[in-house]
DNA sequence: GTCTATAACTCGATAGAC
DNA sequence: GTCTATCGAGTTATAGAC
């Protein structure tokens, strides 16, 4: 079974631009990755940008599925949204999506920002819409941007420190906070 | 009255950091803002990485500095923690400081993390001992550690909308669950 | 659709005059 | 201590053969 250069290309940036960012990461090391030569990309996408754009929509595809299918789960709205808090991830990589949202050629280019405004911004939506199930718990909506806040902070904080000791505890405060406003009673 | 060129290169990456990041800052762009000749710049310091590191150290010191500030305000430890949270902020512009944790040749040289990793754990300390001055708050350190990251990560919101709703949204859900264990009855 | 060669540019850093 | 000229490497992108 063979999968296309293109695909190939996209495939290859999704792992790249997580690693990299956008700036440091060069085509060269692309096509390296997706073993496709230098024409071959250049047929296939208009440049850099265009393979980014593709690879972070993918990417945040990605990550609202997993949202979606963390919140899904049993248990009260809040231990729904600590059960997302709580997901499996690699602190010290850094998020698949984020990870490049501080790049300053990234948030200049809108082509480049949208894809990536728009997965927080569905992220938040989200997260809101499971809170806002329990009535009782006031301000949804900014309980919402502030456990998105926390996971990406946790990022970076664990990149500043070289270890995934602070990515842990800020998760871990996170958590026991959302827990005690939660009354744990309608279900 | 004049300073030297010396100082006037750090005062410019001080300035040029937190707007460009490390890897698209570039020397030139330094010379420029700070008036200063190329020669100039490589007598004063090796590199460019030299000088980065000397300005990420100036920026951490004024961001501990005012921590500190604020969280030596009055009121109860929760109500001194959130003024921190409150201050006044360039969401767009990012944090000086915080905002180069995620470039990777940042990460990946010791010389420029480690500053940047320190400043983190100074503030994750200084807050977690603000809040330990309330014996009923458990895990002060982990809550500490989300506090810093909630604030990281609103930054990250923001640059990645364009604008600040993000960030001030997250920074009030952060407060008023905070406020939510505050018994408010030590002072 | 893929290849190689190379253009056009910018990068960080160095050399050597003054 | 500051200047200008330049190096060598690496960047994104294009040209043109196959």
């Amino acid at each position: 079974m063979h999968v296309d250069a293109r695909e190939r290309l996209i495939d290859a940036t999704t792992e790249l631009l997580p690693r990299d960012g956008y700036s440091a990461m060069s085509p060269a090391s692309i096509q390296r990755l997706a073993r496709v030569g230098q024409g071959s990309m250049y047929h296939h996408f208009s440049g850099k940008a265009e393979l980014a754009r593709a690879a972070l929509e993918r990417n945040a595809d990605t990550l609202m599925v997993a949202c979606e299918a963390a919140t899904r789960g049993e248990g009260t709205p809040v231990q729904r949204v600590c059960a997302y808090l709580q997901r499996e991830r690699d602190p010290l990589l850094g998020c698949p999506v984020g990870r490049v949202a501080q790049d300053r050629e990234v948030v200049e280019d809108e082509r480049l920002r949208e894809p990536i405004g728009e997965m927080f911004a569905a992220l938040e939506q989200r997260i809101a819409a499971v809170l806002a199930e329990d009535a009782r718990i006031d301000a949804p909506t900014e309980l919402a941007a502030m456990v998105v806040a926390v996971l990406q902070g946790a990022y970076v904080l664990a990149r500043a420190a070289g270890e995934r000791g602070p990515f842990d505890r800020a998760i871990d405060g996170a958590t026991r906070l959302l827990q005690t406003i939660d009354k744990g009673d309608d279900r």
